[in-house]
DNA sequence: ATTTCCTATGATATATTATAACATTACTCG
DNA sequence: CGAGTAATGTTATAATATATCATAGGAAAT
């Protein structure tokens, strides 16, 4: 993969630190009550996902577990990104093998994504009637969902809006 | 990646050899029509995947080509799998890394794929109204969809009807 | 407290998927 | 023919992901 066009302080997106706080707090209760562990490892996965809007590849995950004193190897990212991602705090966005953090963390659900081409960054819908449109079409055909990888790509309406080509 | 549970013998559906031929023509007669050179890897690549309902690896095809006498190394079989999903003979699958024949080759558009998780069959909808749905719903975001990936995984009808469990 | 069990992590190696870069061949068209 | 473009050959390596076995750490039972 070639080097990404935008640089972090080119995105045109501000970073929403209330938002970050109640998703970490969301999932710390879900664990809580699930008798689930949110480990350091874990949890400093899931900042990172957070405070990425464009998402994260694994090995850059991996990078960033290192540069904060993890001295992780592979697994240990692929391992803390499959428990995230099984218990519906995050997402893998198949089209770019790419990692984001979900927006409704832990509740499972088949999320929609649009990648914007320009800024890169992976915005999740909230849409509970798309996936009802695509299973009542699907089903015509007597296939039966169980998971659905729906990713568009294109421009955003932030970076439509500002007038660059 | 662990081998697959089902065995080519154990697909319940048949080779269509009507419909094998039927494509090939098709794009041969689109590549003679727009000037596209449809070279001998290019068209063995492009019969492995008509004859395999479930889809193939590109290290699979590099296999399958090495079998058939070519000498080819991976950029061969990534070439030829460029070649015919640039001009719409084939499609990749991105959720499973694998790529599948075109069931209407030469029109560029945005498939929707269901993938059978007992047979591992891979099928393409015709459904032109499916993308009208999505693109419609996302359009409220104000997100310009250029392209959409779209793939079910679940039961086909003929896995759901067979009875095994 | 020690054993037991389960979960998570460490550590090493390797599998799988994909592309970069440069050399060579072959085909077209003027 | 000769020049230019498209396709393929060749080598190397990047990027993504998992298998496997070893170790640690905490909870529960005796």
């Amino acid at each position: 993969m070639t080097e990404k066009k935008v640089s972090a302080r080119d995105c045109l997106f501000k970073r929403d630190e209330g938002s970050f706080k109640k998703s970490m707090e969301t999932i710390e209760q879900y664990c809580r009550e699930h008798g689930l562990q949110l480990t350091p490892v874990r949890k400093k996965v899931f900042e990172f996902l957070l405070d990425e809007p464009r998402g994260l590849g694994a090995y850059k995950i991996l990078d960033l577990l290192r540069l904060s004193g993890f001295n992780s190897q592979p697994p240990a990212a692929y391992r803390a990104l499959d428990f995230l991602v099984e218990n519906g705090f995050a997402h893998k966005v198949e089209s770019q093998n790419l990692f984001v953090a979900c927006t409704k963390p832990g509740s499972h659900h088949s999320p929609v994504f649009m990648i914007c081409k320009k800024c890169d960054r992976v915005s999740e819908t909230q849409s509970t009637s798309l996936d009802a449109n695509i299973s009542d079409s699907l089903r015509l055909s007597g296939f039966e969902i169980e998971h659905a990888v729906i990713e568009a790509e294109g421009i955003c309406s932030v970076c439509a809006g500002s007038g660059a080509s």
